[in-house]
DNA sequence: ATTTATGGAGACAAGTTTGTCTACCTTTGC
DNA sequence: GCAAAGGTAGACAAACTTGTCTCCATAAAT
């Protein structure tokens, strides 16, 4: 990709998943890059474009860093240990490439832009799919209620780690998952 | 609360359920509800202000619902069965009072209004707060991480059907937490 | 060396936004 | 009948939004 059209997008996820994508002009964003409007223009045609460039990049991200996190695990219940360890450390701000925890980009985003951009709105779903599947891909044994619990007890716990404040909602789902599946 | 107040604060909350608080302005309340800008800045201080009016109005209307959705439970099994229902019949527009479903007034409004107003998001805490002891005090028998367990698949459930639109959500939580009480 | 592409700085247009203010009307109480 | 209170309608201000466009500078390729 461009130099300039990834400094861009960097920098604007910066700015939307700290303040917002509503509350974050296109003139902040430029300001806080040094790019010229021309520029940004140049390589992307509205701000919805540039949107979509930062869930995307995000996406690309995210999926990186939760891919290494699980990548040790061989049991079903590695995979929980790990996934819910991990989910702590970024809560916790240990993962420096997903920036301070400010909640799930992809369920802010769909919250602000609601009637306002369909494409939005489905990248978050895609998001959250792929999520899954990454997480389904690395199960021992194949448990779709196992997994179901997974997915629910995640969205649930950044929620919560978000909205709650709650910093150690991850960590809560571990002994009730655990001694779930030795039966 | 006056008439004319009142009318200007349900309107406020339908429209920035359903559109998003930052995509709804001022003068489109005013239109839906028929109400004079005088009147509106009579009655609120900002923009702000009605916001908070229209958050305080869910809450109460959320949690009077979620009371009488609770009312009948006599055990810990029957908290858990009456609440993961009654989320699914809010997730599947079987709730009027709740109007036609949007995810979380409160998880969305926050999202929205992150580093914009700081009321917000105290209020958002708050009800999830209020949320979590009503539940708490419908149990039979106190168990911490029992109710930590259901607050965390609520949120999640909440979430996923909203995003992933998986309207069936909070019924796959029920066995799960039915086969993990008996024990 | 000159053409071509790219970027910087920012003026500008057209439309938003929130919030104030004036002028008038309607209702209610005395 | 009349005064006070409160609502209506909407003009207006000031600031913001996205997006276009011009002018100029720089750098790379031929």
């Amino acid at each position: 990709m461009n130099e300039k059209k990834h400094l861009l997008t960097m920098t604007a996820l910066d700015l939307f998943y700290k303040n917002g994508i509503n509350s974050v002009g296109i003139n902040e964003v430029l300001k806080a890059s040094g790019v010229a409007k021309k520029t940004l223009y140049n390589h992307f045609v509205s701000k919805d474009t540039l949107i979509i460039a930062t869930l995307e990049y995000r996406h690309n991200v995210f999926l990186h860093w939760l891919k290494q996190s699980l990548a040790n695990s061989t049991t079903n219940e590695d995979l929980v240990r790990y996934l819910f360890n991990a989910l702590t450390r970024w809560f916790n701000n240990e993962v420096p490439e997903l920036t301070s925890f400010n909640g799930c980009f992809f369920i802010n985003a769909a919250a602000e832009c609601v009637g306002q951009s369909e494409e939005v709105i489905t990248y978050c779903r895609f998001h959250k799919a792929q999520v899954r599947q990454l997480i389904a891909s690395h199960m021992q044994i194949i448990d779709e209620q196992l997994l179901d619990m997974i997915c629910l007890l995640k969205e649930g716990a950044i929620t919560s780690a978000y909205v709650s404040q709650d910093l150690q909602a991850a960590q809560k789902c571990l002994p009730w998952l655990m001694s779930n599946m030795k039966k």
